[in-house]
DNA sequence: ATAATAGTTGACTGATTAGTCAATAAGAGT
DNA sequence: ACTCTTATTGACTAATCAGTCAACTATTAT
């Protein structure tokens, strides 16, 4: 029933927002009643940490399969940008919108207000951003790429991407998602001469 | 009292957001009562969009100025960069927190349930991006940089540029902020030889 | 002055909100 | 059978929410 709770909370949380998913709602689609919400979790703000954080437990497999030093570094960003957007191609199919990265949504919305949610979303974006970290310094250490300062890069790279991802929820638009791997290696800085700029 | 309200209901929602910011808030900022508000608009998200409409009016000249055709095409991200950091960290003198851009804040909010205020976000979206494509096309011109599609271009760096501007306000940090101009070259492909990547 | 218009007020509604709590049920270990 | 812990229930606050409305007051044009 906990994790009814949390996957209900993340599913509502990314496709309309944090503000707009009442604790009522959660039940409801939890198939939970209010006194067992109370029973896990002490507040709103403790579900959304703990739902947030069941979401990282569910993709990190994935993201270590995606990130596997076996893959050639550059690989690595075209296979995850590729699974991002068929997994987001996939939910529009259901619910009709872009939703865009959880993560970037729920964080900028509470950053200012909740910091037991801010500082579960920055811990789990220093997460992710380490899988990117790895591909960088792998790459550049490959020659590749020109990358001195792999973590900053990779925070650069992170950011870019989840403004394409938030774009492409303001838009309703997946393409905006495709486009993203040229920009990408444009951040990068990827040393191919046949890779030029949009 | 028609700007009063717009200027409590920006500062509200973009200080916090758009689902904590009740209409009881925006009036008592404004020193208005609630009637006068449904006098002059029909809903809360009525008003929203007149009050992102009204900001930009209000940037508009400034916007205007920083990318002037007289001055340089990359200079003119320079300087917007600049603008951007110096007013987002004397607000965070202010209010104590880095606030980023409403319009992704407000946007990715609400994108999925109010088309009204996701059309004036798209509209106010589309309108700063030609600033953008403008400096991308004269930079190409010039030979500055290779931007074949100065249109994609300019979505594609105003998307990072997004980005970065979330990131910073989830972690609290004017640094990201000020850092994204080596970013930037990147993006735009600044065929620059002693400005490589970070 | 008068009448029409534009703006303001405060009390009101009905729905929804997050969170509480005592009572109940289920399961496991003894 | 008994007990202790874990889980579930549904009714309950007290506050807040967006939005309404008739009455009231400026302002302005004639």
């Amino acid at each position: 029933m906990k994790e009814r709770l949390t996957d209900a909370a993340l599913d509502l949380m990314w496709e309309n927002s944090y503000g707009t998913t009442s604790v009522d709602a959660i039940c409801e689609r939890a198939g939970a009643k209010k006194g067992s919400f109370y029973y896990f979790f002490k507040s709103k703000s403790e579900l959304t940490a703990a739902a947030l954080e069941a979401e990282w437990n569910k993709n990190k497999a994935n993201m270590d399969a995606l990130f596997s030093p076996t893959v050639p570094p550059l690989e690595r960003f075209d296979h995850y940008f590729d699974y991002v957007h068929d997994r987001l191609a996939e939910l529009q199919k259901a619910c009709g919108s872009i939703l865009g990265c959880p993560l970037l949504s729920i964080g900028s919305e509470v950053s200012t207000q909740d910091q037991g949610v801010r500082a579960t979303v920055e811990r789990i974006w220093d997460r992710k951003i380490k899988y990117f970290e790895s591909a960088i310094r792998d790459a550049h250490a490959q020659g590749l790429i020109a990358a001195p300062d792999p973590e900053a890069k990779a925070r650069a790279l992170f950011a870019c991407y989840h403004g394409t991802l938030a774009q492409a929820r303001i838009q309703n638009d997946v393409e905006l998602i495709r486009d993203f791997k040229l920009v990408a290696r444009d951040v990068l800085g990827v040393k191919d001469a046949h890779a030029v700029s949009s």
